[in-house]
DNA sequence: GTCTATATCTGGATAGAC
DNA sequence: GTCTATCCAGATATAGAC
């Protein structure tokens, strides 16, 4: 009886990933791969189980993606939110924004097969599917240029920069580190303190040092 | 003999579009749906001929994608290499600089089909054809690398940038905007200003001014 | 140089047994 | 919840006529 329920536990976590586990291996696959050269068929073999049964977890392809594009969004919102909540308020605008570039680039490149699967995959997808994607995106977007108005309220941004403009630029440069990031050649922290460096006070040498 | 002749121009302007004028279209569609979303059918279709036809010019679907993808590297590092060769000598490296992301921008969001089909695309094709790219890249990559070197070491630079981080980091940033850039919001060119301001000075306020 | 016709393959999706 | 079997659409690629 030990050992019948023994077997019944290994055949269960072999095959039964279940809807979440099957959800995972595609945001890696995804990430990994890209999108058009991951079908149904690679998904399923490496959950486990045949590719008709994804139907029992899933209506679509379309449905799948769908999933994992939300999350990866909410993944890195909920990790810059939180990580520029947690700080005290009376903490100086250029220390929260280094905050915020570091959530990020560690919900990306260090975390997430979520959010590194919306980054690669967004613009490949059916329009539907990245039109699904659009609420959770904007969400995001409005906490960062939130979050930009208050440092260029407070004085520690110039006043001539564009919110909007300066809010695509940061998230597209951090996003795209994503094309060559790599962990041996140093951490992602690391790279998140050269950006912020690069951001806060340009790459020109100074004549006034 | 004289309508002859006509008709038979309007013809051959219909669909003799020959290898180049096939690769142009190629170029158009990918920049604008992605790689998967583009079939031999569509081109072929939008060069008014047969998908069958296409195989007189190209031997594969690889064949056109590495070409298209060599010809977008090709036409930018033109670009960025005249910019920067015909200023003067003495030019200031400040002014070289910005030069060079004008041009990088101009190819990627004014000029070039090939250009802009390879930023977006070029994570999506199959290994094989990244790989095939990858020469035309590097030659590239080094372009920005002697120009960066030359500006650390005359004194432009801060004396600790990394290069090959800088030119990961300058490049990806240029090339994310392809994902937003909207013409009606403002031209490349100013855009390519705000870019340079940014990387040059940074977009803290600064005490001293 | 382009056409038609077709071979071959792969992918998403469905139905019904277990 | 998963399997097998199968349908169907769409894609690359080839062959031979014109």
């Amino acid at each position: 009886m030990a050992q019948n329920t023994a077997i019944k536990v290994n055949e269960t976590s072999r095959s039964a990933v279940g809807r979440d586990g099957v959800l995972d291996i595609a945001a890696r696959l995804f990430r990994e791969q890209g999108y058009g050269s991951v079908s149904l068929r690679k998904i399923a073999e490496a959950a486990g189980i045949k590719a008709g049964s994804i139907y029992y977890h899933f209506g679509s392809k379309d449905e799948i993606v769908a999933a994992v594009l939300d999350a990866g969004i909410r993944v890195v919102h909920a990790s810059m939110r939180d990580a520029i909540t947690d700080l005290r308020a009376d903490t100086d605008g250029e220390t929260v924004l280094r905050a915020a570039i570091r959530a990020h680039l560690h919900a990306l490149l260090d975390v997430s097969d979520y959010t590194s699967a919306n980054v690669r995959i967004f613009g490949q997808v059916p329009q539907s599917v990245r039109d699904a994607n659009l609420p959770t995106r904007r969400a995001y977007e409005a906490e960062w240029d939130s979050l930009l108005s208050q440092l260029k309220k407070d004085g520690t941004l110039k006043q001539d920069v564009d919110i909007r403009r300066l809010r695509l630029m940061l998230i597209g440069t951090l996003n795209a580190t994503l094309d060559w990031f790599d962990p041996d050649r140093g951490s992602a922290d690391a790279l998140s303190r050269t950006y912020a460096d690069v951001f806060l006070n340009g790459i020109l040498q100074r004549q006034d040092t």
